[in-house]
DNA sequence: AGCTTGACTTTGA
DNA sequence: GTCAAAGCCAAGC
């Protein structure tokens, strides 16, 4: 698989917004809206979590490193067992308290800035 | 073919 | 600070 997009710009939403996902570092977190802000507009944050519950078809797409703008493990009730996201983000070193992460500013990841250009 | 729901975000009151 | 409403695109019924 080549890296981002150069000759073909025209694939899927979803397709995109794992691309993005799988980018993600590790040990790292970043939110629904600053993919899909990334991708179009913020506003299409829906889309990303739409996305990731499609995202069992993909393998290496680590969508425990993606979370709400709040920090919060909104979507780890998607997972296998629930506790795995939590489970993931700590074996990455990845401080969780309430399922939610601590210090996720320190831990976010944001593609329009990392990846911009 | 049309309406509802969804792992969300932003803006306004 | 919280609460309510709009916006986005795709899948499911």
């Amino acid at each position: 698989m080549k890296s981002l997009s150069l000759n073909e710009k025209h694939k899927d939403f979803f397709q995109q917004v794992f691309e993005v996902v799988k980018l993600i570092p590790k040990g790292r977190v970043t939110s629904y809206g600053a993919i899909a802000r990334y991708l179009s507009s913020a506003s299409a944050s829906r889309m990303v979590g739409w996305a990731m519950n499609t995202s069992h078809t993909h393998e290496n797409v680590p969508a425990h490193r993606v979370v709400n703008r709040n920090g919060l493990l909104t979507g780890k009730a998607h997972f296998s067992p629930p506790s795995l996201m939590e489970e993931l983000l700590k074996a990455e070193g990845i401080e969780v308290r309430e399922d939610k992460i601590v210090d996720f500013e320190k831990y976010y990841w944001d593609p329009t800035e990392e990846l911009k250009l």
